[in-house]
RNA sequence: GCGAGAGUGGCGGAAUGGCAGACGCGCCGGACUUAGGAUCCGGUGGGCAACCGUGAGGGUUCAAGUCCCUCCUCUCGCACCA
């Protein structure tokens, strides 16, 4: 009669692998739900994090399978990437071997969580046979125009000796992985996807998305892409041929245009050095800012600064002759790298004119307000207003402005309206080697040929020595590096640069329908029958990378005809981190939970440690609880139980042992009451009386199903849904013996709580399937359909209506379901704990809401 | 600074504008027991009460945790993007 998992969990899970039930066949027998969960790192073992998605993605996995759906819940890993090297060198094995033997094991722990995958579509990006693929779509990208190469500045780490994307640079300007090792600036040649061909439609695709993604995920990906409109105007050079183009947002404000500001990197600022005469000063200045690496230079506390390139332009609709500065807050990459300086009407222009006594030149005012003074301005009027010192544009509001300047700019060739964005084009070279090889080869005489379509895959060779702690091994690998030009024939060398690892999983939602193919990526066929993903679940802390990046590669194999469809993830679930309070020893720093004692002493000095705020669980402070350990205590259905109750899934979770302990807590009393009921339910005759008793249990029995359907698969409040659970097993518990005995009521309790494990199915799934084989049910309980509630029998006759006297409640009457409002509202006037408050006064008003309320208001 | 989200008992959290605090944890009491840190049953926002209570202050409404305005605090994202 006792609940121990450790007795059912591995039972269960065999027969499942054996009855096979969680293979998705290639053909359709059902409406088809793909459920998708952000695939790990295999970084080693699974963390509460993973123990978290993969729960919700089972969770829902289950339930649509039992609602009828044909589901398909694959599970792979993202095996490339950069710590494989870190953990190779610093246990001399190599990527590879640390690798694969991860995944040997966490494959384990997420086969003890009792996830329902898939398992024959499991991948692995780093198998040949799943990035020959990837290296195919980037040759085609190539012929599309997709790919290209491009000179770059970019983030390098010497320690690492390899480039660094931006969020892997410390906010203090050292690297992600070696914290004492500044970031420096350097050029490489590098790989780039044309990503911002598709910007427009990564933004209008949030229109197909909305409803079905979290608001703020699109918003973080409306920032990242941060489009906006404005006007590219030519500004020609005072002295000779030639003009510099800058783009603005505020063509309203052109008049008012009294310097420009240019990236140091810009080519035009040492040329116009050069021809001043200004190089050695100006040099100085370039040299020192990007040397700079972007986070620095980028920081909100930056100082602005410049120099006078002794360069001059004209300003095309004042005529006057403008100084160029090249300034550090100018990004060469973003717009034309040069921007026209609006002092009056823009912060960082008037805080840089103010420091180098360049001229402010007000041209709008704002509505009702007094003229402003470019002498005593001590900011930037940035707002709306009305157009001043703007010759034939005098008048107009700045909206109409805008467009009258552009227009007229337009006219005169002088430029025309465009759309910036922020998003860049996608740099996926990383001098790397553990990662898929960038398949082009470079060759003297032809340059840079890509490896003919039939000689892919190019392997990553596995059978380097992985001794080199710093650079690229692949850089040093001869025997692999020499080959013929595929063009010419004559030696040449295969591209060392390895792809950014979010390559790999942009695509592998596509793969997992299609996993064993060797004759193509995708059979277009069979994208069309499981694809797009119905479900994706993940952390926020994908909101933009990999999200826009998946999203990117889904319509560019759209366009390729493989992926139907615009959108690769019909809805998203981000779901919240995993938290812990954490426990700081003054002497001996952040403390593991089993090192420090009952009173809260560390176990170490015996000092008290302090209980600091709940946060997200990491290694680092030590605030974490193992799933293996936890699993091993308490089980999985434990664990799973336990994280979906304690809180919603968007919402952050603090982990809390007792929680831990109340889940399993309820698991038994579950067990208990069906172990100990089992005779009596398989004694149950199949017909119930038409008694009181039989109402009221199936009642119970059918609000519960309805309220945990609906929580589950309209709200995804899994959490009240298992309220709902535990409040209908207490019921259970307050059912008299003789009630379970009797023929006419047992019958119903049969009903009751074979419809009780059917709910408790997803979430516990070993517990409700012994619970089921002890009742006598057929087959698998995962197997089966969700059961249909009766509505009949959960239709009340009466109702309780609260009646209000001036808004305070003042008694509770029951009435028909059906009673009339006048009826209603008699009964309530009547009512002497009501006629205590109504007595001698006047009545002004009442309000009826049928069946829940009558409100008396009196004087 | 900008944007998004959140703030409810001792704690995690419930509440289509209609009885605030479901459910769980913790705590208290009872039962069963040689025993209980197992299990079962009951109680549990504050106040003796009238009443008061959802971060603070206003407002709309017969009625506000929920809607509107002004703040405060916290979390996350963006942050010289011209």
């Amino acid at each position: 009669m006792k609940y121990i998992p450790a007795n059912i969990e591995g039972k269960w899970r065999k027969a499942w692998e054996e009855a096979g039930v969680f293979r998705c066949p290639d053909d359709l027998s059902a409406p088809k739900y793909y459920c998708l969960e952000m695939f790990p790192y295999p970084s080693g073992r699974i963390h509460m994090g993973h123990v978290r998605v993969y729960t919700i993605g089972d969770l829902l996995a289950r339930f649509m399978r039992m609602r009828g759906y044909q589901v398909l819940h694959p599970i792979g890993w993202d095996a490339f990437g950069l710590p494989a090297e870190n953990a190779a060198f610093r246990h001399g094995t190599h990527p590879a071997k640390w690798t694969w033997e991860n995944i040997a094991f966490m494959r384990e722990q997420l086969k003890q969580m009792g996830i329902s995958y898939d398992w024959d579509r499991e991948i692995a990006t780093c198998s040949p046979g799943y990035y020959r693929w990837e290296q195919l779509f980037f040759l085609w990208m190539m012929k599309d125009g997709l790919a290209y190469r491009k000179r770059a500045t970019l983030n390098w780490c010497e320690e690492c000796q390899t480039v660094l994307a931006n969020e892997q640079v410390n906010r203090d300007g050292t690297c992600f992985i070696h914290d004492q090792t500044p970031v420096t600036q350097k050029e490489l040649d590098q790989w780039f996807l044309g990503i911002t061909k598709y910007a427009e439609e990564l933004l209008s695709g949030h229109g197909e998305l909305a409803g079905g993604w979290p608001e703020n995920i699109l918003e973080m990906q409306r920032n990242w892409i941060g489009r906006s409109e404005g006007a590219e105007i030519r500004f020609p050079l005072s002295d000779g041929e030639g003009g510099i183009t800058v783009f603005t947002t505020r063509p309203d404000t052109l008049f008012g245009a009294t310097f420009m500001s240019m990236a140091p990197e810009h080519p035009m600022v040492m040329e116009f050095a050069r021809r001043a005469g200004k190089e050695k000063q100006v040099r100085e200045f370039v040299d020192r800012v990007s040397r700079q690496d972007r986070t620095a230079r980028t920081g909100e506390d930056q100082v602005k600064e410049g120099v006078f390139t002794g360069g001059y332009c004209i300003n095309p609709v004042t005529g006057s002759r403008i100084p160029v500065y090249a300034a550090n807050f100018v990004l060469y990459e973003y717009g034309t790298g040069a921007v026209m300086a609006v002092p009056a009407h823009d912060q960082r222009d008037f805080e840089f004119a103010r420091k180098y006594g360049l001229p402010v030149s007000v041209v709008v005012q704002p509505e009702g307000e007094d003229a402003l003074d470019p002498e005593t301005m001590v900011a930037a009027h940035e707002g709306p207003g009305w157009l001043v010192r703007s010759g034939e544009f005098t008048g107009m509001d700045s909206a109409e402005g805008k467009k009258a300047i552009t227009r007229r700019l337009e006219e005169r060739g002088e430029g025309r309206g465009t759309v910036q964005y922020r998003l860049r084009d996608w740099g996926v070279s990383r001098q790397r080697y553990w990662g898929c090889p960038i398949p082009v080869v470079h060759c003297e005489a032809c340059g840079i040929v890509p490896v003919p379509e039939d000689q892919l895959p190019v392997v990553l060779p596995e059978d380097l020595p992985y001794t080199r702690e710093r650079g690229n091994p692949l850089a040093a690998a001869e025997e692999w590096l020499r080959v013929p030009c595929p063009a010419c024939g004559k030696p040449a060398r295969r591209e060392t640069d390895t792809f950014d690892t979010f390559v790999e999983s942009s695509w592998y939602f596509l793969r997992y329908i299609d996993p064993g193919n060797d004759r193509a990526p995708l059979d277009p066929e069979k994208m069309r029958r499981f694809a797009p993903v119905d479900q994706y679940v993940g952390g926020v802390e994908h909101a933009c990378m990999h999200l826009i990046y998946a999203r990117f590669f889904h319509k560019y194999l759209r366009d390729k005809g493989l992926a139907p469809g615009n959108e690769p993830f019909r809805k998203l679930l981000s779901q919240g981190m995993v938290c812990m309070q954490t426990m700081e020893c003054p002497k001996h720093g952040w403390r593991y939970p089993e090192e420090v004692d009952a009173d809260g002493k560390c176990l170490q000095c015996g000092e008290q440690v302090d209980v600091g705020r709940s946060m997200k669980m990491s290694k680092s402070k030590r605030n974490v609880v193992e799933p293996s350990t936890l699993i091993a205590r308490y089980g999985a259905d434990t664990a799973r139980l336990f994280i979906l109750f304690a809180a919603p899934p968007e919402k952050d979770l603090d982990w809390n042992e007792q929680g831990v302990e109340g889940a399993f807590r309820f698991l038994g009393r579950v067990y208990r009451l069906v172990a100990q009921r089992a005779p009596a339910i398989a004694a149950a005759p199949r017909q119930w009386d038409d008694s009181e008793e039989v109402r009221r249990i199936r009642q119970v029995t059918h609000k519960t199903l309805l309220k945990v359907t609906g929580d589950v698969e309209e709200r995804f409040h899994f959490n009240t849904a298992i309220s709902a659970i535990m409040e209908m097993v207490n019921f259970l518990y307050l059912v008299e013996d003789a009630a379970w005995e009797s023929p006419g009521t047992s019958s119903a309790l049969r009903e009751a709580v074979t419809i009780l494990l059917h709910m408790l199915a997803p979430f516990a799934p070993h517990a409700g399937e012994e619970l089921w084989e002890r009742i006598g049910g057929e087959g698998l309980l995962c197997t089966r359909s969700w059961p249909a509630a009766d509505v009949s029998v959960v239709r009340e006759e009466t109702v309780e209506v609260v009646v209000q006297v001036n808004g305070k409640v003042r008694s509770k009457l029951t009435v028909g379901t059906t009673a009339a409002e006048q009826e209603v509202r008699e009964l309530a006037m009547a009512d002497p704990k009501v006629r205590e408050y109504t007595e001698g006064k006047q009545v002004r008003k009442t309000v009826y809401v049928p069946r829940k309320l009558v409100s008396i208001v009196v004087a």
